[in-house]
RNA sequence: AGUCCUAUAGCUCAGUUGGUUAGAGCGCUACACUGAUAAUGUAGAGGUCCGCAGUUCAAAUCUGCGUGGGACUACCA
């Protein structure tokens, strides 16, 4: 005979390593993956993570999401393929090579070679998969890790190239300039993760200065824009104007505008302001040269500008009588008007030492013709543009900023740059950060003094020397030290540079309305992540820079001739091959690193004969058309490029697996999830390749998870020590507690508070409590040889109580469903946890004990055995992937004893079917009547210390309809038992006994009379017992408010009866119930022969009897019981299992037991054979 | 600085289209049960629904402005 598994204790870990040695020994994933063949496919795309770092607890929650919904699509019939990843590039993965070989970027072509340096990273990015991969198998996450796409690999690279190369050839690719943030010493551009490294930004003291930039109040020739304009200056508003004094100046205004970097000045080509800004015209002198001026600036910085030695003043006799050098200078506002106003206005040159050239050439994006002459110096928009500080008006110097750049180049102003010796256009600052020769006095001096040798520096630094100039020639309104945070370069501590540098762009911002139309169809989990936060991201975008300086990484493949005329892109190993064997006819180059790679043999090893990082390809001469020669553009691709290539490129797509991806569509994914962090990350590049190169979507559905803080909120990081180690968690909960944890404590976009009194928490309430069920299913059907052999009991032969956890059952089973649809694990955990704790353990089998333990092999008990098998059964399906390995065990010691279902394993079954026909909502309804009388007379029994164990005759409940009386009446026997009362009395409304209360229903009434709502509701509460019994006789009444004639009917109001005089009652919600507390003395005595199956039972126990070992009973007589045990024997003897009970007069061995009413007799039980 | 998320009991979280006693679990207190027993049940205490303003007959719920926490992006003249 098969009997059901039964254990000591619940051990979550050890149950998980059990487990996961079953699946490894039979290959249970293999295999579910392996019966679904032919069945549609359900496409997954893992993220790659870096083995390069270690697994926190954050990524057992990101694999749980994972895992969840692809176990989930395996039950419903898909069949899963999940291919495992590594990102494998990067700047991570070369710091801390780097770091290791205690070596520097500088080094790198010196110390140690590019192809050594490029095997450390090799090695280095590898170094963690071990422990990846254990923590992998641990969590039960089940990926396919024998066979990884690498992003380093040929292959995948091979990939990536031809994904370029598709790019180029839609003339998505371009070469252009950018403002990065560049170290001049060290020689190169740094990323921005490089500069928030900490300590990168540093509080520098630099001189600052508000220059003047003059503009004429009305241009010769009769300019659109002016300053007189947009103040409407005329004779009135200011009477110099009406009659300037001969000193005043009054041909022009100034612009204020703030820098702390006045070696930026000469390139200035424009200035900025804020269209909704409110800017004044000021009338003072200036201080350093006392000439009389006119200055433009926002209205709200003029307090801090105009501060000392400034004073405001609207008398005439303060600005005449002011001379030269005195302490203290008037000024004046005398005109106001929006930024919008001054839009267009042009402004003389600061400093003019050389002419914007008209813009860099660029390959692929050739510069607009015909440049507007004069399209600089003018004052343009700039929505950054604040009155935090400075004027209100930001000098615009595009060679030097980020913002500058964009907004100089959305306004047509063209950038401060100038040809050099190669016609090539260069700012005025070289890549060494000294100014170029067009500079004046200034040429090759070093813009920053901190860029000299030691003790090389002149006393005056540029920008020292730049104020002065601008003092003397009335140019500048204010210089002073400033002190702000300024970021420096991490290895040379010096302070960087903003400065153009070249890169390569993918044009993303060509194919932008296709990718906000395509985001549309994405499922975003949660939504506002897809139409906020990524929405926002594709409504701003810019182009994708590709370029990065680096050694560790996918070369850019783009050879190109030294007068940039001819270019080629090399998408696939075969074009380089046959182009170097070109190259070698021309003498370009003398032997081809490709010679033992056959073209077509796509064989591991055959891909395995060379390598494509940049120590090989940089060696690399092609031939051009023309006979010149071709070098490789030098710069690495942005690695975020490699990973979201992935869907192809994992593949090796289009060399293999073409039909695929062209066919079978193996190129979208139906799901994906990652953190939020990577919205713009993964999530953005994924969806801009696949965009624009295959114009669809690359996934369907995209949960985006949101962090894992520490219990206090805090972020993890090893240097507070708050970090969680995710093996220690595993091996103490177990990965099913700490998976079902994390799922059902938090959703998963919100942040987890991760506390492992949490998880604590999940072993005992949900896992101890279905373990418990088990448990006891499996004691008593061990007992009775169940094994689920006979025919199904009909559902309509099943009581009331089977039916409705099956309906329960059956309504779980389609919210279960329709959460995981939906991807709401969330949902679909708690909805489970409620059931089994609420409704299968609370209510089903605490009712059902008896049915288990009590009679024959009848009918009703195999009910009750079916019912709660199929519970259990049905439960450990749904749990599978939330909870894979304590579901299994659950699944498999249930299915091994019936042959029912899958007998290896529950990945390998399938979803249960919702059957529609036994979900009875009523049923459900008057289920949860009986639950709330029983608490409510349990209540009730508490308040009179009345225990459970004393019957009681009835209780009394009102029947306000008949519907109600009829679902009363069917779970009448349940209530009776659960609360120990014999009879239940069903007060019709006739008596007039009943109190009632009545009140207003706000729902139906509020859209009806609004306003005078809260009359209404004053009168219904006023209304009396009479004016109630009216209302019901007439199912309904007309009041009168404010002179408003106001009909109620019965759905208007809620009636609900409140008391029954004379009883002991409790009202809740609706219902009311009343009970009889009194006690016969023929209760009295069944209650003291409940008392004594309790000792009884509680001795059998004690002495370590088996449930069913019949017994022997001796009691001493006592007064006060004798009648209660004669009266009771038959009753008590069943219920002890006892066949013989003896009442004896003397008994000298035996336990004492107690009453509550200070009785005490002894008693012997003894076993029978 | 911008964008997005978030704020409900001591803690972790629910809370339907706005509808009048705001719920659950844990924890705490008291009690009960004792053939699920290292389990279980019942009851009690515990709330400025972050603040302010608005819309509405009615706001935890909708709108606006703030504050705290978090993320991402950018970086300041």
């Amino acid at each position: 005979m098969r009997k059901f598994n039964e254990y000591k204790k619940l051990n979550l870990p050890n149950v998980a390593k059990q487990v996961l040695e079953q699946w490894e020994a039979n290959n249970i994933f293999e295999q579910s993956v392996s019966i679904r063949e032919g069945k549609q496919p359900f496409v997954f795309f893992e993220g790659p993570p870096s083995a390069n770092g270690l697994p926190g607890i954050h990524h057992v929650m990101a694999r749980a999401i994972k895992d969840i919904f692809c176990r989930y699509k395996t039950l419903k019939g898909y069949q899963v393929n999940r291919k495992a990843g590594w990102d494998t590039h990067g700047l991570p993965v070369e710091l801390g090579v780097e770091k290791e070989l205690g070596i520097t970027k500088e080094d790198i072509g010196k110390k140690i070679s590019v192809e050594e340096y490029n095997n450390a990273c090799k090695e280095a990015v590898m170094r963690y998969t071990d422990v990846w991969n254990n923590l992998t198998r641990q969590m039960g996450y089940w990926v396919d890790m024998d066979d990884p796409y690498i992003t380093y690999e040929n292959k995948y690279i091979e990939s990536v190239w031809w994904l370029l190369g598709q790019l180029f050839q839609k003339g998505l690719m371009y070469k252009g300039y950018t403002i990065q943030p560049y170290s001049p010493k060290a020689g190169t551009g740094l990323s921005s993760h490089e500069l928030n490294q900490p300590g990168c930004y540093k509080d520098v003291k630099d001189t600052s200065c508000v220059a003047q930039f003059k503009s004429p109040l009305t241009p010769e020739g009769g300019m659109e824009n002016s300053i007189s304009k947009a103040f409407k200056l005329d004779k009135t508003t200011d009477s110099v104007l009406a009659s300037p004094p001969p000193s005043w100046e009054l041909e022009g205004a100034f612009f204020l505008a703030w820098t702390t970097t006045p070696w930026t000045l000469p390139s200035n080509t424009a200035l900025a302001v804020g269209l909704k800004i409110d800017y004044v015209l000021v009338k003072t002198y200036n201080q350093y040269t006392f000439t009389p001026v006119y200055l433009v600036l926002a209205k709200n910085l003029v307090g801090k500008q105009f501060s000392k030695p400034y004073f405001e003043s609207t008398s005439n006799e303060d600005f005449s009588t002011y001379k030269a050098g005195d302490k203290t200078i008037p000024f004046k506002i005398i005109a106001e008007c929006k930024g919008s106003d001054l839009i267009g206005i042009q402004y003389e040159q600061l400093l003019p030492y050389a002419q914007p050239y008209v813009v860099a050439s660029s390959v692929g994006n050739p510069p607009p013709s015909g440049e507007l002459e004069g399209a600089a110096f003018r004052v343009i928009p700039g929505d950054f543009v604040t009155t935090e500080d400075g004027t209100g008006i930001v000098h615009i110097a595009p060679t030097f900023g980020a913002d500058d750049a964009k907004v100089a180049k959305e306004a047509g102003v063209p950038a401060m740059l100038v040809l050099d010796e190669n016609d090539n256009p260069v700012p005025l600052v070289d890549l060494q950060g000294k100014f170029r020769p067009e500079m004046g006095e200034f040429a090759g001096k070093y813009v920053k003094n901190e860029y000299y040798n030691e003790g090389e520096a002149p006393e005056k630094s540029v920008d020292v020397e730049i104020a002065i100039k601008l003092k003397e020639e009335n140019k500048a309104f204010r210089v002073e030290k400033y002190e702000h945070s300024y970021p420096h370069c991490w290895r040379t501590d010096k302070p960087i540079l903003y400065y153009p540098l070249d890169s390569w762009f993918i044009k993303t911002t060509a194919v932008k309305e296709r990718m906000i139309a395509l985001n549309k169809t994405i499922n975003w989990k949660p939504e506002s992540t897809g139409t906020g936060r990524f929405g926002n991201w594709l409504e701003n975008l810019n182009d994708w820079n590709l370029s990065r300086s680096r050694y560790w990484g996918i070369p850019i493949p783009i050879w190109m001739t030294e007068d940039k005329m001819e270019i080629i892109c090399i998408d696939s190993v075969e074009l380089l091959k046959s182009e170097i064997e070109k190259s070698i006819a021309a003498g370009y180059m003398t032997e081809n690193p490709l010679a033992d790679f056959v073209v077509g043999d796509m064989s591991k090893a055959n891909y395995e004969k060379f390598d494509l990082h940049k120590n090989y390809v940089d060696n690399i001469v092609l031939i051009a058309a023309s006979g010149k020669p071709m070098k490789r553009e030098t710069d690495l691709i942005d690695v975020w490029f490699d990973s979201g290539s992935m869907p192809t490129a994992q593949l090796h797509y289009p060399f293999e697996n073409k039909d695929l991806i062209d066919k079978q569509k193996l190129g979208i994914a139906d799901f994906i999830a990652e953190g939020v962090d990577q919205t713009r990350g993964w999530f953005f590049t994924l969806h801009a390749i696949a965009t624009m190169v295959f114009d669809h979507v690359a996934y369907k559905n995209v949960v985006s998870n949101g962090l894992v803080l520490d219990k206090n909120g805090q972020k993890m990081s090893k240097r507070l020590g708050n970090a969680v180690d995710p093996f220690e968690t595993l091996d103490k909960y177990g990965p099913d507690a700490t998976r079902w944890y994390m799922i059902t404590n938090a959703q998963p976009w919100d942040n987890l508070k991760f506390d492992v009194e949490g998880i604590v928490e999940v072993q005992r309430k949900f896992f101890g409590t279905l373990y418990n069920t088990y448990s006891f299913f499996a004691l008593y059907a061990n007992l009775d040889n169940f094994t689920y052999a006979e025919a199904e009991v009909p559902i309509a032969n099943r009581p009331e109580i089977d039916r409705w956890i099956i309906s329960k059952l059956n309504s779980l089973i389609k919210a279960v469903e329709n959460a995981y649809e939906t991807y709401e694990p969330t949902k679909a955990g708690r909805a489970i946890q409620e059931f089994v704790n609420d409704h299968l353990s609370n209510w089903y089998v605490r009712l059902c004990r008896r049915r288990f333990w009590k009679g024959d092999y009848s009918e009703d008990k195999i009910a009750a055995y079916q019912t709660l098998y199929t519970c259990l059964e049905v439960v450990a399906q749904l749990s599978s992937p939330i909870a894979p390995f304590y579901a299994d065990l659950l699944y498999s010691d249930l299915s091994k004893v019936s042959g029912k279902g899958n007998t290896t394993s529950v990945h390998l079954s399938n979803f249960p079917t919702v059957n529609e026909s036994v979900i009875d909502t009523d049923l459900e309804q008057r289920m949860n009547i009986a639950q709330q009388v029983s608490s409510m007379v349990l209540s009730l029994r508490k308040k009179e210390q009345i225990k459970v164990r004393q019957p009681l005759q009835k209780l009394m409940i009102p029947i306000l309809n008949p519907t109600f009386k009829r679902q009363l009446q069917e779970v009448a026997d349940l209530i009776l038992s659960e609360v120990n009362v014999k009879e239940i009395e069903y007060l019709e409304d006739t008596s007039g006994v009943l109190v009632k209360s009545i009140k207003p229903n706000f729902k139906t009434l509020g859209p009806k009379y609004g306003k005078i709502m809260k009359q209404i509701a004053a009168l219904v509460t006023q209304f009396n017992q009479n004016d109630i019994q009216e209302f019901e006789k007439n199912s309904g009444v007309e009041i009168n408010v404010e002179g408003q004639q106001v009909m109620l009917d019965s759905n208007d109001v809620e009636i609900i009866t409140q008391d029954i005089p004379g009883w002991l009652v409790q009202t809740e919600g609706g219902l009311t119930v009343a009970l009889d507390i009194s006690i016969s003395q023929e209760l009295k005595e069944e209650g003291i022969a409940r008392e004594f199956v309790n000792r009884i039972q509680n001795l059998r126990k004690d002495s370590g009897f088996e449930v069913n070992d019949k017994i022997a009973v001796k009691i001493l007589q006592h007064n006060e019981i004798n009648d209660a045990i004669t009266k009771n024997k038959n009753y008590i003897c069943t219920e002890t299992l006892a066949t013989q009970l003896d009442l004896v007069n003397e008994l000298n061995e035996g336990v004492t037991v107690d009453f509550d009413n200070d009785l005490s007799t002894l008693i012997t039980i003894k076993k029978l054979n």
